[in-house]
DNA sequence: TATGAATGAGGGTTCATTCAT
DNA sequence: CATGAATGAACCCTCATTCAT
């Protein structure tokens, strides 16, 4: 990489980093672009010759940020012996959790932006070369299962909103349940999902 | 009711009308109050008479809204025979699932703005009088059932915010398959939640 | 008074006591009418009975509290032996001084709003039938001064535009010192004032 | 300077010679923001690239124009023989004072606005780099004064206050007198003040 | 490629005043 | 006399976007 492309990558990266540490602490809607060059260090024109705008970088940071999620996730399931699919799915689920209460301005965050659009697109086609695809794994934990599963897609799809969605309220707010207390009920269900699935 | 007393209520209701027909035409980010005061018919300040701002009207009308769709689901509901409770959730869910259907635009502007606990309050303490309680009506149900259910409000969460959810994504751009498809999944899961918390 | 006119004087009295006590915690300009009717019980509408506008109560005010504390000094001057006139100036205006260093939102108030106009017609012709006349006060402590005195008018017009506005920075922000370091030059220039008119 | 600087130079200098000529006619709470800019010739944006709100370029108008009837007396005077610091400051009172008589807007706008704060920060440090700085001629008028005087930060207060709180009255209104009547009981105390603090 | 001064439409909000009750 | 709902002009300020440098 000449000099000059990584002078770019940095003035994007930081572009980055900066949108997601206004976004998570103030919010989409309190920051402002001048907010992020400021803060970034770069000119305002700058901004206009990396992202088209607010949510332009918006849905990247998404993408990225919900992959990095699965990744990590992914990541530590095999270090482990787990070879059971269900087993797999609470794991990663269990693990995605876990971050997320350890980190509720990244929740906030995802869950207000989150559209299973952007979402697919972020499991499909990261925007970092360096990210993984993460639907691709998920096909391979389906292959390597000893079950079949009628319309994975749609199984994998009923989770993850149902975990995101109720995510959100009972972490922040503890709402109808804490987290904790939630986590039986959630798995049970998962498990459920995935059982009917099953052909 | 007096004239005065009446002609309230007509700005008022003229307002929250207005209001919903521009949130759900044009988005709430891009209807400005000066935008349902002028449609309404009513001077700037009159809003400021009855509401806070443009987030309090977007509550109130969420309340709102989605009382009705309960209500008009159960109020359909008293005239069949059904009294298995898991048949009636499924009867409600499915009632409300196919007025959305007919409804996108109150899809989407319900499900871009729910919180649970805006929810919460929408079912239990309406703010229209004329509103009936729906959160009684599910404690009725329950009562009224052969059999007891373990941590009853997370199990209404979790189908709530299930059907709400993955709703949004099938009804409006049939991602990952159109609600028809999705429903069979749906319902299995629904089932299976309620299921899993019979005691 | 019959009771519907003492019922008036009430409205009116509460609404100068609510103004004053919005003007002098808010400052004039963040205090609108709406305030003042709103913490003094009234509707709207009977602020315009009794005033044309935010400044006519304000210039009333202003009178009433000017003349009060004149007259408070006056009072505490006449339990005195002070016979002389030079020491019944520097008693009034020390006496002044002091209450305002108590009451500093009223010395903020007083001058930040006085003018010689207003304050003039307060010492001639007060507001309240039952506040005296202050300006014929100083008359009599002339006329039985064994002295005379130069255009009594403009050496008592200049003492106060000097201890108004010297007041104002001491005591609110000690600036260019606290009073009572301000004190002794203050009152050593009020001497010399009186000495140089003296016939 | 480059094109761009002197660009910049010129519409806050179009900005500040709009708003001192806006708030001097119309008075500072009728000039709305937008008047100054309309009258400028530049976008609303504009005026908050170079000022914070309304008061900001109010207070540095203040400081501009008192720096500047300082330095416009203090030019005149070095063209005189004046040696006493006494016949001094009385010069410099004069001048100023028959510059307001003939600057009666000028006058209005600085009184009604004055206050020892930004007075002394006008005095202290012009905003204009161009402005000296009045404070250090003072002392510089001290020092070389065959006297020393007590506390001459007071003295200079007390003097200042007294004059500009005066004049108001005297010259816009003529009360209690007309500024010629007032000026020789104004000079003989300012005398007084200055010797009185003769050590 | 990078800058940042300039833009100006449009946002939300306030509030003195009126007038039908 | 008293009310308070309704008004709507006017306010300040933000900010995404452009473009000459």
């Amino acid at each position: 990489m000449s000099k000059l492309e990584s002078n770019k990558k940095q003035k994007k990266d930081a572009l980055l980093n900066t949108a997601f540490s206004l976004f998570t602490s103030k919010g989409i809607h309190k920051t402002s672009i001048s907010d992020i060059v400021e803060k970034a260090g770069v000119a305002k024109g700058t901004f206009y010759l990396y992202f088209k705008d607010k949510y332009d970088i918006r849905n990247k940071l998404i993408s990225h940020k919900a992959t990095q999620l699965f990744l990590s996730a992914n990541h530590d399931l095999l270090q482990t012996e787990i070879v059971d699919f269900e087993e797999k799915v609470i794991f990663l689920v269990d693990h995605i959790i876990n971050q997320l209460q350890k980190n509720k301005s990244l929740l906030n965050f995802i869950s207000k932006n989150l559209s299973w659009g952007i979402f697919k697109s972020a499991l499909t086609s990261p925007v970092d070369p360096d990210d993984l695809n993460f639907y691709d794994i998920y096909i391979d934990m389906l292959e390597s299962s000893h079950y079949q599963y009628e319309d994975p897609e749609v199984m994998i799809f009923m989770i993850i909103e149902l975990v995101s969605s109720s995510c959100y309220s009972a972490i922040l707010y503890s709402e109808p349940v804490c987290m904790d207390k939630l986590k039986p009920h959630l798995y049970r269900t998962i498990r459920s999902i995935i059982n009917a699935a099953r052909l």
